[in-house]
DNA sequence: CTAGCCCCTG
DNA sequence: CAGGGGCTAG
């Protein structure tokens, strides 16, 4: 395996979230208190032994030893006291055993110092991530330790960032005096780094977002100093071999947890053109999912590298996500992928704007403003909508969260400890540290950000397919079809909202064809059937299932010519000069609703 | 009073 | 399709 420098005695976290990650169907307390235990065992046996001790490295290619002599070589510097470093080449090899050792004791040290409050970040952490909008439905409650459980690796991602930033700015502090640097810059810096680690290691009611919030401005500062006096370092080696070991471990750890969730079915492919869009919705149509049922797998295959059969429920979830929020119109002529600014192997993570938006000035106001703020600034962005509505303020939030739910969701079942977990800290690319904290803390902040959706066009189009069963539905209806729908007051009456219309349309239809019908001469009722070739179907489908890619239920053909019927025979008696002549029509409609199918339950049936 | 429906308008 | 006004039932 890679080796592993005493830094990777931060894989420990990792350990601990991933095997807390892949235990995601036991209950949170279980797994959140196992995962201790685990940290306890396999930390000392796995890795700090391996990596570190001399003897058990007989195997280990000339390569790897001269890496890791390159890595404790670092370690030495930063961790050992100032004379330590001093010694020449000649001395190297004597010293490096002991060195190792007090690197290691150091690490101990500080890695004492962090458990007991470890303790109190990770229940602090459940504790909010149970807070936000569980509380109602079932579902929720999976979604929540989904949450916590990527939450609990955000934790540890920051607890290595922190780590390797308080190296840092050690190797700073060493050089205050040589290089008698400005006070006050400096003095800046030390309260920042007080500042932080005070925050993290007492924060146990600390809110989450915030944290994340000073986590990720202090890594901007902080890398930058750092950064810089790197540089200002004699040995361009050090500096070169610290770059590349530190970074890429966080590219490294960064790049699989974007892995492991774009295996998962979140759309990470780097463009999508409208076509794809439109086939993507085209496959992933109703038809396919029960009756039908094909090509749905096939779709996730071709566009994601995955190791993992998908069952046909995961994907149709997954697809839910490729929908944009309402108030954006669907389909722009610009590609609405966020470039980044690195070339990066992996793919970018993309944000679902139908204006080009660049991730910095995301994270910038992010970094200003903090993720609660509205994105009222971003001229790219559509103006909030309704403002009176509590619930609208974060909308701009809730977009982004809108991808990260399914996200979650499926890390949580289907994690692999393998990807996620040998997490080693043995690549860093410093300049790069600065946009990789930012883009995992923003992606980690998506997956907290409370799931609390507004009505997607899919949902949309679902209420539409919906139709073709109930024309009425009830409250309670639309809360049990739209599992993944956050209700309150404004969702809901939307929700009736878009039937009313749909009514409307359909009154309007029949009213037309009936009138239509006996201005053709039609004398029989019998003449006036509805079948998927007559011209009022057409209509209709065209309305409620514009792709044409759901077979719609014979009992709509039926109570549709019902619905023509009574408009036909009420216009005949010359009824409708009441002005209230439709209400009996309408009396007889509602009673004609039939059950939605079980299917259409599904949290993202589209 | 509120929820829900209808109607009309943009 | 959303907003808004009018209306009704509970």
């Amino acid at each position: 395996s890679t080796p592993r420098a005493f830094l990777a005695l931060d894989e420990s976290p990792f350990y601990l979230s991933s095997s807390a990650v892949a235990d995601c169907s036991q209950e949170d307390q279980s797994s959140v208190s196992s995962k201790d235990s685990t940290v306890e065992a396999a930390s000392p046996s796995g890795h700090a032994p391996t990596g570190a001790s001399p003897e058990g490295e007989h195997a280990m290619s000339d390569h790897l030893q001269a890496k890791r002599a390159r890595v404790e070589n670092i370690i030495r510097v930063m961790v050992g006291s100032p004379n330590s470093r001093q010694h020449g080449d000649s001395e190297r090899s004597e010293n490096e055993a002991r060195d190792t050792r007090e690197a290691r004791e150091a690490y101990r040290e500080n890695k004492r110092k962090q458990r007991l409050p470890q303790h109190q970040e990770h229940s602090a952490s459940a504790q909010v991530s149970r807070k936000p909008g569980s509380s109602s439905s079932d579902n929720c409650n999976t979604k929540d330790e989904e949450c916590h459980k990527l939450k609990e690796q955000l934790h540890s991602m920051q607890r290595l960032l922190r780590h390797l930033q308080e190296k840092f700015l050690q190797v700073y502090h060493q050089e205050e005096a040589e290089y008698d640097r400005d006070e006050t810059e400096v003095g800046v810096e030390r309260d920042i780094l007080e500042e932080s680690t005070e925050s993290h290691y007492i924060s146990a009611e600390d809110d989450f977002e915030r944290k994340n919030n000073r986590v990720a401005a202090e890594c901007k500062d902080r890398i930058k100093v750092a950064d810089y006096l790197v540089q200002q370092r004699e040995s361009q080696n050090l500096q070169e071999t610290l770059k590349q070991e530190l970074t890429r471990a966080v590219n490294d750890c960064v790049d699989r947890v974007f892995k492991n969730v774009s295996s998962k079915g979140l759309d990470l492919s780097p463009k999508h053109t409208g076509a794809e869009r439109k086939s993507q919705q085209a496959s992933s149509a109703l038809d396919h999912s029960q009756a039908e049922g094909v090509g749905i797998k096939s779709r996730s295959l071709e566009y994601y590298e995955s190791s993992e059969a998908h069952s046909p429920q995961d994907q149709t979830e997954a697809l839910s996500l490729v929908v944009r929020k309402p108030a954006v119109p669907p389909m722009s002529s610009v590609t609405p992928t966020v470039k980044r600014p690195y070339p990066v192997h992996q793919a970018p993570f993309q944000f679902s704007y139908s204006t080009p938006l660049h991730d910095s000035h995301i994270l910038e106001h992010l970094l200003k403003y903090g993720p609660h703020s509205n994105f009222g600034g971003l001229p790219c962005l559509p103006p909030s909508m309704d403002r009176t509505s509590p619930d609208s303020v974060d909308l701009p939030w809730e977009t982004i969260a809108m991808r990260s739910k399914v996200t979650s969701s499926h890390l949580g079942h289907h994690a692999r400890p393998s990807s996620l977990g040998g997490v080693t800290v043995d690549n860093l690319c410093l300049p790069h540290v600065k946009i990789e904290c930012g883009e995992l803390w923003v992606f980690f902040l998506n997956i907290n950000v409370n799931i609390q959706e507004g009505l997607t066009p899919s949902h949309l189009k679902k209420a539409k397919l919906m139709f073709f069963y109930t024309r009425y539905p009830s409250s309670n209806v639309l809360k049990t079809f739209f599992p993944d729908v956050k209700f309150n007051r404004c969702i809901t009456s939307q929700l009736i909202k878009w039937f009313s219309n749909f009514r409307e349309f359909y009154y309007i239809q029949m009213e037309k064809f009936a009138r239509q019908a006996i201005v053709d001469g039609v004398t029989d009722i019998k003449d006036m059937s509805v079948s998927r070739d007559s011209e009022l179907f057409r209509a209709l489908n065209m309305h409620y299932n514009k792709a044409n890619d759901f077979h719609v239920p014979d009992r709509f053909l039926e109570v549709a010519e019902i619905t023509l019927h009574e408009f036909y025979n009420a216009i005949s008696a010359t009824k409708d000069s009441d002005p209230s002549w439709k209400k009996a029509i309408y009396k007889v409609i509602c009673k004609l609703d039939s059950d939605v199918p079980e299917e259409f339950k599904t949290s993202s049936y589209l």
